[in-house]
DNA sequence: GGAATAGGAG
DNA sequence: CTCCTATTCC
């Protein structure tokens, strides 16, 4: 089973990416963050051959799963902000995640951010009781370790590598998660998001903050986890600000 | 040489149709309404083989006249809102013109309409004694006759076909100017505009309000006069409300 | 820098 | 219906 996530910046703009991006990889399962529509506005006819599960909010946030089989949808979280949306596929739990972006250390959105950190990583601890297999993906808005962005020097203290935020990620880890990517590839320096400004999406001056996150009962399973770049590379007329990431399951 | 009129709708957002024209026609000039951008948000370097000269404005109105060969900028109207540009070519003055939309009968916005045009007829005889040969074109929001609309009972007094309108558009041709098109193909019907809505576009229920008026002295140097329709009708992307007027003058 | 909104204009 | 301006958010 291939799971892609793709942070879309607005999935009305992003259908040609999105299109690429099934093409490529062909994934059995998709997860978007940042739709940017409500429910009714999703392109529901765009993804024929899968069956779609929206979590939609009018211009911000909104998260959706496409799958080709069909599941069993999964409320995580009681929000205003729609920022989570599970689906039950067979045995395995699929989280789809769209983290607070926070903002600057001292600001409330700073304070809500690490606030719904602590409401998911409980809620997470939960999920895991009840599934035996989980599997988180999504934008944390969060570079785990300085080797996650491309400038430490430069980006200390700034949203998404705060101390706190940091500690926040690492308390969802260690209620029974493994970064995938970190664990096959240790010291590799991979970005998933960069930002549109300074012309850093060219340069590629960006950050890891977009992860698939395997449950250690899931872990044996895992093949290979990887971001698909060439939707950015090939300069495509207005690309995303994020890359798609692809996890393959046995 | 070969003049085309063209109101866009936002130059910005109408580059693909204008390179469609200039592929199509490769007019010698190509006078443009409604840019919707002021002088330096002009897009110069697209017209690499033109001159341009360009009359701007915020938001609304704007025209500017691109031509292959140099030109001397006229001033035709002292105004507010950018509507008018003039272009000395050799013997020959174009004017390209940008009429205000006018709004119902009883409004504001109407009397102005009426009050430009006669200031701007005032002033074209004024210029048509010091110029021996001139071409008006652009975008007079008014239909001449009944025969220039596609449904003449259910738009009866409505924007472009009241009689006070259709007075002030004579009053301008009386001044010493010829509607080319109407002079050549008496009885064609054939618009220039359509409605973005109610799907009026693809129904081809449109008004003819672009017009090609050419002084008396300059008309037995026109060989033909035409619409080009292929843009809208291809269903380019997103068309301009209005399709270009092309003119050929020996 | 780019997407999405609301509001105004045609 | 589609443009442009503001604004907000990331």
């Amino acid at each position: 089973m291939k799971v892609a996530t793709f942070n879309v910046n607005g999935i009305r703009a992003r259908l040609d990416s999105i299109s690429e991006l099934m093409q490529m990889e062909a994934p059995d399962v998709l997860c978007l963050q940042e739709i940017k529509c409500e429910n009714d506005l999703f392109p529901y006819d765009f993804f024929k051959d899968y069956q779609c599960y929206v979590n939609g909010q009018k211009a911000y946030n909104g998260v959706s799963i496409c799958s080709r089989k069909e599941g069993v949808p999964v409320v995580v979280l009681e929000e205003v902000e729609s920022r989570t949306l599970g689906l039950v596929l067979g045995d395995t739990l699929i989280v789809n995640v769209y983290a607070p972006h926070g903002d600057l250390r001292g600001s409330p959105r700073f304070f809500q951010k690490i606030q719904w950190y602590k409401a998911f990583s409980k809620r997470m601890e939960e999920l895991l009781r009840r599934y035996p297999k989980v599997l988180i993906v999504g934008d944390f808005n969060i570079a785990l370790k300085d080797n996650d962005v491309w400038d430490p020097i430069l980006l200390k203290d700034t949203v998404g590598t705060f101390p706190e935020e940091r500690e926040a990620l690492k308390a969802l880890l260690s209620v029974g998660f493994v970064d995938v990517f970190r664990a096959i590839y240790p010291e590799k320096v991979q970005f998933t998001w960069w930002d549109y400004r300074q012309g850093r999406m060219w340069k590629n001056q960006g950050m890891r903050i977009d992860y698939v996150f395997s449950s250690e009962t899931l872990m044996p399973s895992i093949e290979d986890v990887y971001v698909v770049e060439e939707i950015r590379k090939r300069r495509n007329p207005k690309p995303s600000d994020h890359a798609p990431v692809v996890c393959v399951v046995k």
